[in-house]
DNA sequence: CGGGTCTGAC
């Protein structure tokens, strides 16, 4: 007896073996090492061995296969509530939340095995998800009544599933948990920070400083989980220039080695894209330098933050470099992030290379990247690239693809196939939202359609329940004035619901240069410089106009104030590569090669817009060059 | 030497 018994007592190489393997594929999340750890576990003799069991379930959940994860289960006998807790959180990690309560419905039918504690732990993250409240509160109960309620990881759980299933009074339930709960972990401050960024607004509010303060005084510090969380509400538009807490947070990571300051990806990532937000690209960069290591979202984060500061170039170098420097493969979300890099660089052939890598790595099912593709296209100037792409897969389409197509249209400057898609939209039943709404009328401006851009702002709220935006408002006055209503267009702006901002004032007062109204030019350059009083473009426009005029004196009054507060306005630049030549082109330039054949060009179709637009009549040549700057 | 909470790019 004594010789059946000793293998058991003692550890078995292979089983220990084995299990480190496993400890492996689960931190790498590497679908190669489990199924080779699979494999040894049938070559072993080892497959019915719960622990291993338990192991793989977890470790192919996390690979993306809880259908291997129920093989596992399946294979292992008796069951238990070890096997039983992983198979329901693989299930619930995979969203199969039907399998999940199935497989908890059978536990003590089918299976003789009780739930535990890591039972109701897995119910609550399921319950989170369907923001099913009753599920939740079922475990509450389950809790009070087991006495469970000491136990921190649990309790953070439960405060988590009220966080997710509150629906507005959900911060009190969150709240109450914590003040009631007997101890406390760093965790649980987080998951209370977290509840309070989803129910208390935007920003690093009093109340978040209050719990932070509080920690503080406590003596808890913060950890990666805590500073992922504070650092996406800094800076808060109420910071101004007064208090840097995004700069005030880095330090504290750095000084206190917060997730082992500089190697955890998730800090650095939050700080990179912190710094993007508050304009401060070389930061960013800093921050991604001094990596010891990135993977594609570090990498996303900072070509993201370059196309949000204007750095288009440097963008699309990233995007390059992170593949063949580090090796890394982009995702959607790269692809989606370095996209508006070609569209403001203008440049297709990037944007088509970008398509064919997105063709080939089978991403035309992300509906997302499909929207950024018709906008890159659009702005590159392919309608017909656009329409492509619209047109291929039409189970692939949400309301933002027809939005997209729609602005595309529009900004192409063909009015009636935007209105048309607009209809056939609303036909099949998908709903606009405001930005759609801004997509079309701004498309009825482009082509002078008054009446129906008219029409559609009428029925708003009545169809679509959407309430007028500032985006929105500054569409309609864009309509009135460029139609010549500028009378109408001022009453609209005093009607607004809000105060008119710089691109309403904008709209008001291209409208009145168009229709050579200088009384309205003044107004609305009166409160254009009061809103942007350092927006060099807003005295540009009006100089040009008085200049055309011949209105001398007060070009020079509106250049010297320019001259005293040290404005300088860069001349605006077109350009378009030919042929891999790129062309640029200043307002009235002269310089190229081919000048005078341009210029002709230009004269014959500026007869053409003359003939084709009545309303351009009050156009001379003069104020379109000028206009240009 | 088994299963559970909180974090990132569009």
């Amino acid at each position: 007896m004594l010789c059946g018994l000793l293998p058991m007592c003692a550890p078995n190489p292979h089983l220990l073996q084995l299990l480190q393997s496993l400890n492996l594929s689960i931190t790498t999340k590497s679908l190669l090492l489990t199924q080779q750890s699979h494999a040894q576990t049938y070559r072993l003799g080892l497959a019915h061995h719960s622990i291993l069991a338990t192991k793989l379930i977890s470790a192919y959940s996390l690979c993306k296969l809880p259908s291997h994860s129920l093989l596992i289960f399946h294979s292992a006998n008796p069951k238990n509530a070890f096997l039983c807790n992983a198979l329901i959180n693989a299930y619930v990690d995979n969203r199969r939340y039907p399998d999940a309560l199935t497989l908890f419905s059978q536990m003590g039918t089918q299976y003789h095995v009780s739930p535990d504690h890591y039972t109701m732990s897995a119910l609550l993250k399921l319950a989170g998800e369907l923001r099913d409240l009753v599920m939740g509160k079922y475990v509450h109960s389950w809790i009070a009544k087991t006495g469970f309620g000491s136990d921190s990881i649990l309790m953070n759980s439960l405060m988590s599933m009220y966080c997710k299933c509150g629906s507005g009074r959900g911060f009190g339930d969150v709240r109450k948990v914590f003040d009631e709960m007997p101890q406390r972990t760093l965790s649980s401050w987080n998951v209370l920070i977290s509840a309070y960024v989803v129910y208390g607004g935007s920003g690093f509010s009093g109340d978040v400083r209050e719990i932070v303060e509080r920690m503080r005084i406590e003596g808890v510090g913060l950890d990666g989980y805590t500073v992922s969380i504070l650092l996406p509400l800094c800076p808060a538009p109420s910071d101004g220039r007064r208090w840097d807490f995004g700069r005030e947070i880095h330090c504290y990571v750095l000084r206190r080695n917060v997730g082992l300051g500089t190697t955890d990806v998730h800090v650095c990532c939050c700080l990179i894209d912190m710094y993007s937000r508050a304009k401060n690209a070389v930061a960013a960069m800093n921050v991604f330098d001094g990596m010891s290591s990135r993977n594609v979202v570090a990498w996303t984060c900072l070509i993201a933050g370059c196309v949000r500061n204007g750095l288009s170039e440097k963008a699309l170098m990233l995007f390059q470099r992170m593949q063949v420097v580090d090796g890394i493969e982009s995702n959607a979300v790269s692809l989606i992030s370095v996209l508006p890099a070609c569209s403001s660089l203008c440049s297709l052939m990037d944007g088509k290379q970008i398509h064919a890598f997105a063709i080939r790595k089978e991403f035309s099912d992300e509906v997302s990247l499909k929207n950024a593709l018709i906008d890159m296209y659009a702005k590159c100037g392919s309608l017909d690239c656009a329409w492509k792409v619209f047109d291929e897969d039409q189970h692939v389409r949400d309301s933002i693809t027809w939005s997209s197509m729609i602005a595309a249209y529009g900004l192409h400057g063909d009015g009636d196939e935007a209105i048309y898609l607009f209809d056939k939209m609303l036909k099949l039943g998908i709903e606009p939202d405001n930005i759609t709404i801004v997509g079309v009328l701004s498309a009825c401006c482009r082509s002078g359609f008054l009446i129906e851009g008219i029409n559609i702002y009428n029925s708003l709220a009545m169809d679509f329940g959407i309430s007028p935006t500032p985006e929105i408002c500054s569409c309609v006055v864009d309509l009135l004035g460029r139609s010549g209503q500028l009378d109408k267009a001022l009453e609209f702006i005093d009607a607004m619901p809000f105060d008119p901002g710089a691109n309403v004032w904008g709209a008001l007062l291209d409208a009145s240069i168009i229709h050579g109204n200088s009384e309205m030019q003044d107004l609305a350059h009166k409160f254009l410089t009061h809103l942007e009083p350092e927006n060099p473009s807003n005295y540009i426009s009006l100089s040009n106009v008085l200049a055309s005029s011949g209105k001398w004196d007060a070009v020079i009054d509106i250049r010297s104030t320019m001259k005293d507060r040290g404005m300088n306005k860069l001349p605006g630049c077109s350009w378009i590569s030919i042929n891999s030549e790129m062309h640029s082109f200043y307002v009235a330039d002269k310089n190229h090669p081919f000048s005078p054949q341009i210029y002709e060009v230009l004269d014959n179709l500026f007869l053409i817009i003359k003939e084709s637009f009545p309303c351009f009549d009050n156009f001379d040549e003069g104020s379109l060059l000028g206009s240009c700057g």
